[in-house]
DNA sequence: ATCGATGCAAAACATTTGCATATTG
DNA sequence: CAATATGCAAATGTTTTGCATCGAT
């Protein structure tokens, strides 16, 4: 936090009231907040902010490589913003909509193995994985298995 | 093509002149159009047509599976559709902007790694690679070696 | 004091929807 | 003929922007 504060103040940017409570509530938040998720958490603690203020915000830590957008199945009419650091990757179940955060050392074999058939050159890769959860499948197996009262 | 539209019709929908046109627009569209550009070429051969048409089209064509929404970095504000019919994967070149579509079937162990580590049902991936291609990466590193004369 | 950041209102933009009319099967 | 799709216009929802003012360095 004070690491990334730093980093930013020595680009120039300026650390307003407002901006150090955005990177608050990003830090605290778990999951991918949308736009209007930050500005809910942030109206609560200093009333007068606008949602402008949130999105400018956020394009500046994304500018700034702290932070990237992501859409994802469920209502990709809102972009969701992913604060953490380390690339990693999303499995999101269709049911409930939950999202899952992973790492996988696969990755970098898959993508070695298309860097050197296309020789292309890969920076980052973007991973969503659909699917259902273990939670939702137990619900739905016993959906499927109607209780039949003997 | 014929298969599309038989599949289609015995779901209950109506082939009509525009939804005729605009799947023979993406039968043959190399890429990933957004609405606007199916639009684009759709209104030459059919002056009427109108946009909402062609949303209502690709929704149509989603639904029935035959279709998937994508956004790309670039200009993420608009979707792009895919009427690619097997799982592949993309890759965007961050400068020219060029995707390139492959399939990778280690994406197959990435998926039961996954499934394994957290008991979950893994049903689709969607991955896109970004970084440079091939020729971005030469155009770039002449420029990198400045021209001295010498 | 200067330059960048904010609040506000309005614009921009992609996508969706209600409804009367036209077309398909 | 009945049901579904279309064109049009208007609405919706998200994100951006211009501008006057404010606040950080």
């Amino acid at each position: 936090m004070k690491e990334t504060i730093d980093r930013l103040r020595s680009q120039g940017g300026r650390l307003t009231v407002q901006r150090r409570l955005i990177l608050d509530i990003l830090e605290s938040f778990s999951g991918h907040p949308t736009a209007e998720e930050i500005y809910a958490v942030a109206k609560q603690k200093y009333p007068k902010l606008h949602l402008s203020t949130v999105y400018r915000t956020i394009r500046w830590l994304e500018q700034e490589g702290r932070l990237s957008a992501r859409r994802f199945e469920e209502d990709n009419r809102q972009e969701r913003f992913d604060y953490t650091p380390s690339e990693h990757h999303h499995f999101q179940c269709s049911i409930c909509k939950d999202v899952i955060e992973f790492e996988s050392p696969l990755m970098n074999e898959v993508k070695k193995d298309f860097e050197d058939q296309k020789d292309v050159l890969v920076e980052t890769a973007s991973l969503i994985l659909y699917g259902t959860c273990k939670r939702c499948r137990q619900l739905f197996q016993q959906e499927e298995t109607p209780y039949t009262g003997k």
